[in-house]
DNA sequence: CTGAAAGCGCTTACAG
DNA sequence: CTGAAAGCGCTTACAG
């Protein structure tokens, strides 16, 4: 039977590639699938018709007869949270990964209170959930939990017991990053974190972290940890250059965690004059390749493994899926990718090593 | 009854709620989608069993019965084009109309070539599609066509007969950049424009048509048409840079037609002593905003209508998608953002305008 | 205003 | 190896 849709186009249905093929249904479904033995010879009748016919399986029909999608959400807040280059590498790797296990990655623009989560998830449109840019406390968790679909963390909540997710690890992270500016001499080192000010970027796991990481690490090498905030804008930066001149905090080095920002720090610290690396070191932590070139100079950074943690965050939520053992939590450090916006500091009596006579 | 899915919850269907209210599925259907008159005190009593059982829609089923999935399809090449601050502009603005008008958006990344299109449209998933990042003689639309689903471009083809789309008027964006150049007093405006040598930029609607505009208006103006290629890097915005230093083709303003490059020209231009705009004017089209703070300085640009032709698209395809009549097709030309990259042009003898004595 | 029933296009035990 | 049949959870003429 050749169906007429709303859109008035002839589509054919399994029914009719079986009877063109002198079979059942049920078989037509076995080749389609690859799900059981079928002989040669049907198998070709069968593929044969489905060829003359332009067959093209019914994805909403199977879904609903074998409850399931092969549809897994991205969840983005993609309203509220830019999506800079970091971010897109995770998403690019992800959508790679489920396309290789024959399962569609889409994003879903959801915003971050759990509300809007709920009405969309749950329905049987997806068969699980990836979730980014999570909060310590994070709303869409318990909703998801409480909607009983399967889901896995590209990043992580405060407690994460039970739960399936792979992340940065910041404190390692955040260890490159001062360990770099302390061996170039450097004493006096602020971070400039993402504020925390706005709702949905409340108890934002990266910004915790690092900064827990920072005052940490300061304690430990008995620094005076600084800290100025920014929001993921680039104007944001700009302020924050003119704050460092205006506050004179004595700061050698800084380390920014934001990417737009970063760029904007950059730009503004030039506006008021101060060069970097010569006046001031700065480099940028969680940030992709392709934003260090756009300042000039160059941005050292330490840049998250966005490719590795986006098709990890895939592969533990497809083993709940498939039902195979849950895979452990893993947290990858990020890269140091020295350039030029860090460089030895200049005060003599802060040096520590000498240079060899060449 | 109440099922158990796959994932082992308990699910209420849609007979679990008929039954607790004494009435039939049909009942219960008219209420959950208001398609028909019910009785006060029937849906009160519905809408209470709902309530209590926590019933939610399965959308797969009604998209199967209704032939409707209520979802649109963004397709956009991830892996192939970045996705900048403007192009983010007209998912985020696509996705909040879609959602209005209570569909779902979901980005769907597809690479540039028709084959992977079809493999994931029509299977009965989505009732539309928008395309985004249009080629001139583009296979996805030959692809969509032959798959006889509602879709509309963001962007357009060279033959846009029957087409539904919204999209960037070029004509104008040029005319507005160049004007504004002129107005300065510049005479020597080269462009720097998107290279086609990928195979995913083949004919790409934005670079050949900016590159015609320009190239009448050099005519119409009777200058030199100067134009490098860019990529859509930051790398390969340094690169120019570069180039133009090296070639020293006389040019005294520069038009941009990729973000990420822009910002790497700016910064390789000032690594090379070029002093923007004391020695080089340098705008951007087609850019956002805050692409232009990233730069030092801040870059005079022609922004794209992101927000309003990403809103129209989408309401666009829900016209056909509702059977009304279609739109008429739209062209929306930029907004000039005049910032601090560009400046009147210093030589006194090209310099048409007299200031008046203050 | 409400209900009984057919049907959407598949999958999947079950039987042979 | 193949088929007949039940069922996925809805929508929607049709009848009353």
């Amino acid at each position: 039977m050749l169906i007429r849709t709303r859109r008035d186009d002839v589509v054919a249905t399994m029914r009719d590639v079986a009877q063109r093929a002198g079979v059942s249904i049920a078989t037509v479904s076995f080749v389609v699938n690859d799900s059981k033995r079928v002989t040669p010879e049907t198998r070709k009748r069968i593929e044969a018709a489905m060829a003359e016919l332009g067959f093209r399986r019914n994805v909403v029909a199977r879904a609903l007869a074998s409850r399931r999608t092969r549809i897994i959400a991205l969840i983005y807040p993609v309203l509220e949270h830019r999506m800079g280059g970091s971010s897109m590498e995770f998403v690019t790797s992800a959508a790679q990964t489920a396309s290789d296990a024959d399962y569609h990655l889409v994003v879903w623009p959801v915003s971050t209170d759990g509300h809007e989560l709920s009405a969309l998830v749950g329905q049987g449109l997806v068969d699980g959930v990836l979730l980014m840019e999570v909060q310590l406390d994070d709303a869409r968790v318990d909703a998801l939990r409480k909607l009983d679909i399967p889901f896995a963390l590209i990043g992580r909540t405060q407690d994460v017991t039970g739960l399936d997710y792979v992340d940065i690890d910041f404190d390692i992270t955040m260890d490159t990053a001062v360990d770099h500016l302390w061996e170039l001499g450097h004493r006096s080192i602020m971070l400039v974190c993402g504020s925390q000010d706005e709702e949905s970027f409340k108890n934002y796991g990266p910004y915790v972290r690092l900064e827990a990481a920072y005052r940490r690490i300061a304690n430990e090498r008995d620094f005076q940890p600084m800290i100025m905030r920014c929001r993921q804008t680039v104007a944001s930066g700009r302020r924050v250059a003119q704050q460092l001149v205006t506050e004179a905090c004595g700061a050698t080095a800084v380390i920014i965690a934001d990417e737009a920002a970063a760029a904007g720090l950059i730009a503004g610290l030039h506006g008021q004059g101060v060069r970097v690396p010569m006046d001031l070191s700065v480099m940028s932590v969680i940030s992709s390749k392709d934003m260090a070139f756009i300042c000039d100079p160059p941005l050292t950074t330490v840049t998250a493994a966005g490719i590795e943690l986006g098709r990890l965050g895939v592969e533990a939520l497809l083993r709940q899926l498939q039902g195979e053992a849950p895979m452990r939590p893993v947290l990858r450090a990020g890269t140091l990718e020295i350039r030029d916006s860090t460089a030895r500091l200049a005060t003599p009596k802060v040096r520590r090593t000498k240079k060899p006579v060449s």
